[in-house]
RNA sequence: GGCAGCAUACCCAAGUGGUUAAGGGACAGGUUUGCAAAACCUAUAUGCCCCGGUUCGAAUCCGGGUGCUGCCUCCA
């Protein structure tokens, strides 16, 4: 039985239960990308948000289609692939493989379908046919175009009224804001076959056609970016209801967008992207979904040099205390762990505890990752002061094992921490020198020195050492079981 | 010009009528340490853009301002 949860529908715009169309089941599209370019991290917060919330919903028992396509067929493609002399549906493919080295590279999930507009340009002329029959789309010179005065509905989505949009000459089009739905075929570019002679789709009915291929006339859930509402998705809306006489999408959930710190959203076409490639290259993906998540989806992330940093120091320090725990797990479990250790450790018994409910309760209003963050480093906090006790070392075992349960649900549910500790601070430490310039090499030989020194009680050269070492950006740990160092974060 | 949304500490941010306004970062003091690092503790918004209103009670609801953003052309 699938745990209820609220969203924000856009359509609404209101919190609501959700209600599944069928029991159980979450069908769920989300706009993909146009591939003419790389994935750049404005984009990625969208993959990112929808791939925690489908794991979200699994983790709660709910049976999710999550679909996502790829828009391989437009005219950036096309003017993109005549500039490189490129075929437009190569050029697409090409970027299709980097999308996905780059959702791998991201740890997200694959989607259960996900559909091109190359392969369902069948669907997209049937559509459009029956648009056309109903009254609804009207041909000119081998084009056809939805005409917006046809569906009295149209507008319900972003609240626009279609007569008082800032709009361009009409040209041959019945009204301004009339818009494409096949195009007719100009020299040099891909076409098909169809009714009104050789063409392509335009921008919209793709997405409409996909959608009612792999998850029928009316999906649970339609996501995307904000930008998308107008027209983009109130364009789906009036063809596919126009088409099938169906409600088209019971909720909307959109994405807010990356804002620059000039306050400007982050776009291809204002040309101050960073590219998913060169995020990563950086920082390990934990970082980048930390980020992502540590705001509210809804709202507007700011964008900055330091937010990776930033995003880096929070999930480090839950991966510290990861580490902490599973060094505790396997001590002494027969050991009443609250008289040794007190009140700390019954804190982080009970914190634990309630971990779970509270949770997936910040998850259940409306996916309140922030929220949800939140409950995560208070157990890490209260974790961290259990572990300054000297028998916690030795004793901990039982209530540690409890505490990483935590970690356990924050991966399944929201795809945080895939790697081991050890494997994190390995790739931080690689991915932060390659940054910097610093090699291993060179900081393992000062370390070395330094711990001489040290042996040698020269307190003085080791002091030195540790000042040169340090501005490197590293930190030297002297522990007990000998001296590490980490890069600083 | 039209539509939509946002405004909480030095920064990011949760909070959708009722305990001391989550959490993270930064900064300062302390504990710990040969020195450090990590960690912990303490301090940091009697106040949530401004002005009115509703209410026993509002950051939270309503009205009016101000500022910012997104969309109306391709955009996650």
């Amino acid at each position: 039985m699938a745990a209820p949860f609220r969203l924000y529908n856009s359509l609404t715009r209101s919190l609501e239960d959700f209600e599944p169309l069928t029991p159980d089941h979450v069908g769920l599209y989300v706009c993909g990308m146009t591939v003419y370019d790389r994935c750049h991290v404005g984009h990625a917060r969208a993959m990112v948000v929808f791939d925690s919330f489908v794991r979200y919903l699994r983790h709660q028992d709910w049976n999710v289609t999550f679909v996502r396509n790829f828009t391989d067929v437009d005219d950036k493609i096309i003017a993109r692939a005549a500039q490189n002399g490129e075929e437009p549906l190569a050029l697409a493919a090409r970027f299709i493989d980097v999308f996905h080295e780059d959702m791998r590279a991201m740890g997200l999930l694959m989607p259960d379908h996900e559909p091109k507009v190359s392969d369902n340009i069948d669907e997209i002329i049937a559509m459009t046919k029956t648009l056309v029959d109903k009254g609804n789309a009207y041909e000119i010179d081998g084009s056809v175009w939805y005409s917006v005065k046809s569906f009295d509905e149209y507008g319900k989505l972003s609240g626009q009224r279609v007569d008082e949009l800032r709009s361009a000459d009409a040209g041959d089009k019945r009204h301004p804001a009339d818009f494409a739905l096949w195009k007719a075929a100009k020299p040099g570019e891909p076409s098909w076959e169809s009714p009104w002679g050789p063409g392509r789709p335009g921008w919209h009915i793709e997405c409409s056609a996909m959608a009612g291929t792999t998850l029928g006339k009316t999906l649970d859930i339609h996501g995307g970016g904000l930008d998308l509402v107008f027209p983009h998705h109130e364009n789906e809306i009036a063809q596919s209801e126009a088409c099938n006489g169906e409600h088209y999408s019971r909720y909307w959930m959109h994405n807010g967008l990356l804002t620059m710190s000039s306050g400007q959203k982050m776009g291809k076409s204002l040309g101050n992207v960073i590219d998913i490639q060169d995020a990563l290259a950086g920082f390990p993906a934990d970082a980048l979904r930390v980020y992502y998540l540590q705001n509210h989806y809804r709202s507007p992330l700011p964008w900055s040099e330091e937010a990776l940093p930033e995003a880096l120091t929070m999930v480090a320090r839950l991966y510290e205390t990861r580490e902490l725990l599973e060094s505790m797990s396997g001590t002494e479990r027969a050991d009443p762990v609250a008289q040794d250790l007190g009140s700390d450790a019954m804190d982080v018994l009970k914190l634990s505890q309630r971990f779970e409910a509270r949770f997936f309760k910040a998850l259940s209003e409306d996916f309140n990752t922030s929220q949800a963050l939140g409950h995560l480093f208070e157990l890490s906090r209260a974790v961290n002061k259990m572990a300054n006790h000297k028998k916690a070392k030795t004793r901990g075992g039982p209530i540690a094992e409890i505490a990483l349960k935590a970690y356990d649900v924050a991966h399944e549910a929201l795809g945080l921490f895939v790697l081991e500790p050890q494997a994190f601070f390995e790739e931080v430490k690689t991915k932060r020198l390659a940054a910097s310039g610093v090699s291993v090499e060179d900081i393992d030989a000062l370390v070395a020195a330094r711990s001489q020194a040290r042996a040698d009680k020269d307190w003085a050269k080791a002091d030195t050492l540790r000042d040169e070492i340090d501005a490197k950006g590293i930190d030297v740990r002297d522990g007990a079981d000998g001296v590490t160092w980490r890069v600083r974060v």
